[in-house]
DNA sequence: TACTAAAAGCGACAATTGTCGAGTATGATG
DNA sequence: CATCATACTCGACAATTGTCGCTTTTAGTA
């Protein structure tokens, strides 16, 4: 998931002049190279020292204590940057993630229990998930939000829950650029035969699972980058 | 912008074990410690001392070769990894960046070679930009892109080219939940009255440039972080 | 089991960072 | 213009990285 922390860390250590990035974040920030010394607790000359250039390649501790103090100074006063910067994150994406590495589909299907009802074979690989739910999606997910769903790979698996019919999701699929590598319906109450069609015509698996929700998240968090 | 090398190069900073982080990477880009160390132009072992934690704090530099060694290798083999993780990018975006430090709305307007038409104060400091292609935008803008035309902060300029009336964009700012710092039109054929309405409703500085596109493109880049 | 590729370990040494503090320059403000 | 806060410069030294090449494990496989 984009978090602005490695946002910015990415941002230093891919700049040419780490210590340039390292000011505009300190400026953005309004923080004074003083504040931002305390903050991490070393002396300001170390940060002038990689502002001005002495010092051009601030290893991984040092960057990441510099970020947190930048966060730390923000919230003190109120978190405003932080705020800003931040995407806004609906609250119709319950859970998100990124695997460590890929997994076939069939395994996937294994691990979150479910039984496909499209009879599409799930050849594509799977590298993260998210679980939507379905009727918040429908109230409160605004355009900004796609993006979001997709997390770093359209490679995903999308695992809907509070599924009445299963007709909207699907729709949503078919009408949208973004194809998932997997559907996955959480405990729905019944399923139409329009949103297996609509699968079949798409080629991606539709897949029914019975698990709890709380199962449901455990398993997937074990697997995810730690 | 969300580019993968930044994205992985943040993800290793901020790991409590940046060398856990690197195996990570390394494995989802299918290499061997050899592949990565060739690419880098170092010795094995280098690679093997981070990843079991002998060296803990690898600098920018070289963790800015690791990432862009993993990224040529994956290039070399057809750059599935990337396409994989690399999110679609709408050609309705011309360029966007982030500025090294805030720019002084005033400021912003004389290197753009822009006149305001609103008589809204630009009081806001300017972060950033995103031109876009008007055109395009109506056509092919999916709401996937959204969260692009906006990069990393809100506080930023969005600057139209191929403007007609000029009355859409504005609607679609009024409309749209996100609030730029400024708008600009590149080279208009004429500014219809609605739209300057809107901006002074939203407070928004509204303003025109005649500079080539790519001139524009070049002050704008000069600005960003290097 | 013997062979091979990949990874882990380790000793050694130069280069750079991490760190401080004191002194200097710059800039805003009373 | 005197003052205070902020920022910049620099010398110094210990700690760590950057780097190599060689050795030892580990794991996969002929």
């Amino acid at each position: 998931m984009l978090s602005l922390d490695e946002k910015i860390a990415g941002e230093i250590v891919m700049a040419e002049k780490p210590g340039s990035a390292m000011k505009k974040w300190r400026l953005v920030f309004k923080a004074s190279q003083r504040d931002v010394a305390r903050a991490m607790g070393v002396s300001p000359s170390m940060i002038s020292d990689y502002e001005s250039g002495r010092r051009r390649s601030p290893g991984a501790q040092f960057i990441r204590r510099f970020v947190g103090a930048l966060l730390i100074i923000d919230e003190e006063r109120g978190g405003e940057i932080r705020k800003r910067y931040s995407m806004v994150q609906s609250d119709a994406i319950i859970s998100i993630g990124e695997f460590s590495e890929p997994v076939p589909g069939e395994k996937f299907l294994s691990i979150i229990g479910g039984r496909d009802i499209s009879g599409v074979a799930p050849k594509r690989e799977i590298f993260g998930y998210t679980i939507i739910d379905s009727i918040k999606a429908i109230v409160s997910l605004d355009p900004n939000d796609y993006l979001q769903i997709y997390g770093w790979s359209t490679e995903r698996a999308l695992i809907f829950t509070g599924v009445k019919y299963g007709r909207s999701p699907m729709i949503a699929v078919r009408t949208h650029m973004l194809k998932p590598a997997m559907v996955v319906y959480h405990r729905p109450q019944s399923v139409d035969n329009l949103a297996i069609k609509l699968a079949r015509i798409e080629g991606i698996p539709l897949v029914v699972t019975d698990l709890s929700l709380d199962m449901l998240k455990k398993s997937l968090e074990d697997m995810r980058i730690k």
